[in-house]
DNA sequence: ATCAATCCCTTGCATTGCGAGGTTTTGCGG
DNA sequence: CCGCAAAACCTCGCAATGCAAGGGATTGAT
């Protein structure tokens, strides 16, 4: 293993804190898209398939942020031996935004995909 | 043309400054990676390869922050017809660094593209 | 002398992730 | 009955950062 210095760790941390604010949204939707979830399946989910521990604090302010711009809807279910669940679903205009999303991510993406080869080329 | 919701607009503008806080910095140091820059260069290169407008409100704090980390270095420059440019160069540190994140996009760009994929069987 | 262009910097505001802590409900063991 | 853990949701306050707006210095042209 190569040790890295602790103020570059710090840096990445940083930096990977920063990184998800912009994806972090993005992804909540998509994973909405697919199908109907409530938070802490949303939490698992988003864990086990992006490798990214999204903690409770982040989650529940943003999709309260999100029904508020009525991007996504919620239903109250039962919950297993605990709280009643709040299932999330996407609404048209949450739709709407997931796809001009998708459309900015997929440009962004190629342009950083360029630079990255240009790097490795040297 | 599909003409949106002002809505709409205004959350795809808010998502996309979020999205920029976390690429930005990594798409500064790629760029310094390939060759030393100034200010000026950097902003009108990242609008031509990756299609993002970087105020210099940015910019500059962007590379005050990276030169006080030591990720970056610079050194005085003349300027053609007005102020003397900087020119900034990564340093080792950040080069160890824009490795770090390189590797963090890869693993995170692929598990989003699963997730795509996944959107668009439905 | 005025103007535009080049180039760099600073201030203040708004947004957002997150750690820490709190609440409600159910069920289990003592 | 009581306490405790687990499920599930929420709140508060701090720190980080993009950006619009504005400023300032230098050079050369009108």
């Amino acid at each position: 293993m190569t040790r890295i210095s602790p103020s570059l760790a710090a840096s990445t941390d940083r930096w990977e804190v920063q990184l998800r604010k912009g994806v972090l949204e993005f992804i909540i939707l998509l994973s909405l898209d697919e199908k109907e979830q409530y938070g802490f399946e949303l939490i698992s989910g988003v864990a086990r398939r992006a490798a990214l521990d999204v903690p409770e604090g982040t989650l529940y302010p943003l999709l309260l942020r999100l029904a508020k711009e009525q991007l996504v809807a919620s239903r109250p279910g039962a919950g297993e031996g605990g709280a009643p669940r709040k299932y999330y679903s996407l609404t048209d205009s949450g739709r709407a935004l997931l796809g001009a999303m998708r459309a900015r991510w997929t440009t962004l993406g190629q342009s950083v995909e360029a630079m990255l080869l240009q790097g490795d080329e040297a």
